[in-house]
DNA sequence: AATGAATGAGTCTTCATTCAT
DNA sequence: TATGAATGAAGACTCATTCAT
């Protein structure tokens, strides 16, 4: 038997790719910065990966796999809806935000290697489901056709990416904790409800 | 006698790469794209800009002081704050989601070589100012930390921007009529007034 | 106690080797293309053979070998000359031709592998000795320089197979049939003999 | 006004391919084979030619056109009909096998990107018309089926090529010279015509 | 000012071959 | 013996930029 496929250097491509795309976005990184930054030869990222495209995917779908996994792991505790918002917004937020790099690449430029509009579609669909069930009293809420919430969350959500993507990297008068500070009172709001503090 | 450096070519430059880097990506984008889309010469193209890098921050730069221009033309002409708002809804956003390639090029990869901090900076100053002034009624909004405000103002900016794009470019199953729904209802609601439709 | 290279395997390499060089070239074959056509491994190819070259080289010289131990098996089995030419026409030609893959590798690149003066000056040899032999009447045959017999049989064996070749992967106003009827009507006419018909 | 582009380079190009591609093929000689041969860069090779593959295409479309130039004009010089078969076989012939290198091209592996059918039927389209013209006497060629002598000309046509590129290249028992004599003796006895010598 | 040929470092990818298992 | 992961040189081709004209 040859020596088996690793399953370490395959993560070792896709972590060092992660940093690489996030930073200097997709088509700027070159295969020997990937050669470089994983300390591989080119013939073994080849033999994990048949071309650069197929990285940034393994890297968006793997992403956003697991973010959904946790999504529906922590929803799937049980719970009213006012403290699944709260798990939402503390436990699962902070924790999407911590994967900036993920968001760096989801947002840029290789949205056009990765199916970002169904992994959105997917993600309203969930969070609207969510916040219309009959538990939830605010009648605006209630009443608002179902595309234009989904269309809500989508602004929201990519917002509240995009400027904690900003903040980190370009000087912006305003800072992450500003932002999640923002979304708390507006969710709190929106919905009528009380949320504790993170 | 030479010839006067030709203002309209630079234009065509200028105009042609907008398309191009929205369409296609800054670093994905060649020379020899924005020779065939021009119709220039390479050669002519590096009389008017000194590299790649520059064309783009001339697109940017100049893109957004046109975009602020319109803005302080647009609220300088008097008016209550209500009806500024108004303005700002449905007289200057439109304007800037007309402008599309643009918010793809800032929002994109260029955002490396544009400083877009700054400009968020001086956008969210003007419209915080608008919002927080004594005029305007709801507490909610008087009481808020202006960090936060602003922190707000890029979440809903860059939210819809990013809507918008991702709106234009993926198949999502919310439009951008729904985003500009979306959007109205929640500044007529978080500032308590009535705006008229489109 | 180890297992003994197989025989089958070898065969199967230099079978559908032969294929793909006769089919794509020898140096436009990869070894890759070499493993997907066997469905053996690469290092398996590599038990069997030192490199890329010695395949063509197993190809040509055990093809050539068989193609002259079925030509000495045909000639030697007695017979008029008459009778051996008719058998050379309709016996060994065909047979030959019906080897087309082994042509195309002989005349192709790997004449740079393959001795093949060496093959085309033990075939010339025999059938000279046999056109010459005093059996034969025709004069101009008998007065003709053995160099300018053998170089003609030299100019008819490779036209006929590059005809054929050529004929098979170019789209060409003529076709096998009408080199086959050539060959025959040029042999009966120069030997003054009368061949029977396929 | 810029530097014009060369037509020597193109040349020089040309030339140094022609070479490497007879002498090595065309799939095993390199862009940097071309470079190192024609001492230019890279991008000059890549300014006249937009691959490797046009340059072949290059080699063997103007070298063919150029053969079948002097082809006619050998022939639109009048002359009764043996005399144009005398300047076909001293003439155009010796001519020909000069260019051994075209041939080489043209019967190795670039036969994939050149139709050589086409050409080859021009020619033979040419001769059999001069060949098979009233003028000419032996019944053995009038009866001939068109086809079945067109057939025969591509034989003697592409066996003489290859004799010669085998001779060449090979260690073969048999010269260039006996090559010529046999192709002499063989167009006398089978026009019954008398040619001077070389 | 305008042109576009020239450049060679750099692009992604494939190659034949080796060798640990 | 059989395997196929590992390797890095080499493959064809493109790039941004320069500069002679």
């Amino acid at each position: 038997m040859s020596r088996v496929k690793d399953v370490n250097k395959r993560a070792v491509i896709v972590q060092s790719c992660k940093g690489l795309f996030a930073r200097n976005g997709f088509v700027a990184t070159s295969v020997s910065d990937i050669v470089r930054e994983t300390g591989l030869s080119v013939g073994t990222i080849y033999t994990y990966f048949k071309c650069k495209e197929d990285i940034v995917r393994a890297i968006t779908d793997e992403g956003w796999a697991e973010l959904e996994e946790r999504l529906s792991a922590l929803l799937g505790s049980g719970g009213t809806d006012t403290e699944k918002l709260e798990i939402l917004l503390h436990g699962f937020l902070p924790e999407l935000l911590q994967d900036l790099e993920l968001i760096q690449i989801l947002l840029g430029e290789a949205a056009r290697y990765t199916r970002l509009g169904e992994k959105l579609d997917r993600l309203t669909e969930i969070i609207a489901g969510l916040i219309q069930s009959p538990e939830r009293r605010p009648e605006a809420l209630q009443n608002l056709p179902t595309n234009t919430l989904k269309a809500g969350l989508v602004v929201y959500f990519l917002g509240i990416l995009s400027a904690v993507r900003i903040c980190r990297s370009a000087t912006l008068g305003v800072g992450e904790g500003d932002v999640m500070d923002f979304v708390t009172r507006t969710i709190e709001q929106s919905l009528e409800i009380r949320l504790r503090k993170t």
